[in-house]
DNA sequence: CAATGTGTTGAC
DNA sequence: TCAACACATTGG
């Protein structure tokens, strides 16, 4: 990867075309990819163009990024046959099962997905409900059919590593520290060419993605997730001492997930009297079998957070209490 | 202020 | 259709 430089806009070189060029400013770098733009800021563009318009796909860090953004787009608005940077999208029953997506969704929807980096996480989503459904007779109508095991193996994950959280993790400081032998073994390794680092996403337990800014802190000498994190923080109530866990899918996606457990058995800091979680719902939750995990809490936590995440009504009960 | 993505033009 | 380029608009 020569990101030669990430600041193109200002990457005048002087001496490599005439003084004139030098001093009006730069010329970015073409692409080598179909759809593809250069930003001024270092990162691509991508764009389809329909009916003389063009439509924007979102910026990307990665030429690559965008170039997929570019294909997904041109096969939704151009059918199976259009021509692509990689994707043949005909050959295996994945790329069936995409094709079925891509149908099911409206182009505005694609588009959106593409411009927000959620294409993926969507389509696994999809994917997902799919097998465990009634509904799984519209992929025999399309003549798809996968393996459950299949299916198990694409939702396996392994388990990265975890971190007790330190108060500076969850205090003001939006930035949580990834521990130097965990981020230089799992994360992929750009932040340390790249001092703005890059963009990571992470779908937590309820499917929720998070992206975070995942770099590297020269001052520090340290790896850290920043943009993003304390909106973590916040909708999880994670504190001091809780315990965050990376994990990552064992299928070729290589998706990237976190969960979080509190480590003691107090609620978070949302409701500002501490509520028995027995009670929710009238349910004795304690007399649900145990999982067996180590953190006796842990079903405790991903109900609250259900429940937070729920919508207004439920919330409204919440408070009631 | 930096980043995004639109206006626009000229090539293919 | 497409990308290059300039820059107005947006967003933090």
């Amino acid at each position: 990867m020569d990101r030669s430089s990430i600041d193109r806009s200002k990457s005048v070189i002087i001496d490599a075309k005439t003084g004139a060029e030098a001093e009006s400013g730069r010329k970015l770098p073409s692409s080598r990819y179909k759809g593809v733009v250069p930003q001024p800021n270092g990162r691509w563009g991508a764009q389809v163009y329909e009916k003389h318009q063009r439509v924007w796909l979102g910026t990307f860090n990665e030429e690559e990024e965008a170039a997929r953004a570019y294909d997904i787009a041109a096969l939704k608005f151009r059918g199976g046959d259009a021509v692509t940077n990689f994707k043949p999208l005909c050959e295996t029953k994945e790329d069936e099962i995409e094709t079925a997506f891509l149908n099911a969704h409206s182009k505005v929807e694609i588009v959106d997905m593409l411009r927000k980096h959620t294409y993926n996480d969507e389509l696994e989503q999809s994917k997902r409900r799919n097998y465990g459904s009634r509904d799984w007779n519209w992929k025999r109508d399309a003549g798809i059919c996968i393996s459950f095991g299949d299916a198990r193996a694409r939702n396996a994950r392994e388990l990265l590593f975890e971190k007790a959280v330190t108060r500076s993790d969850v205090g003001k400081l939006n930035r949580l520290v990834i521990p130097k032998q965990h981020a230089e073994k799992h994360f992929p390794s750009q932040s340390g060419n790249n001092s703005k680092g890059l963009v990571l996403s992470f779908k937590d337990m309820d499917g929720k993605v998070w992206r975070f800014r995942y770099s590297y802190w020269n001052s520090s000498q340290s790896y850290v997730l920043t943009k993003g994190w304390s909106r973590f923080v916040k909708e999880k109530g994670l504190r001091a001492g809780d315990i965050v866990s990376f994990h990552c899918s064992t299928g070729p996606d290589r998706q990237l997930y976190i969960d979080s457990k509190v480590r003691n058995g107090s609620t978070a800091g949302i409701s500002s009297q501490p509520v028995p979680m027995v009670r929710l719902f009238g349910v004795n939750i304690f007399e649900l079998p145990s999982n067996g995990s180590c953190y006796g809490d842990k079903r405790l936590r991903e109900i609250e957070v259900w429940t937070l995440q729920s919508s207004s009504k439920k919330q409204k009960v919440i408070d009631a209490l």
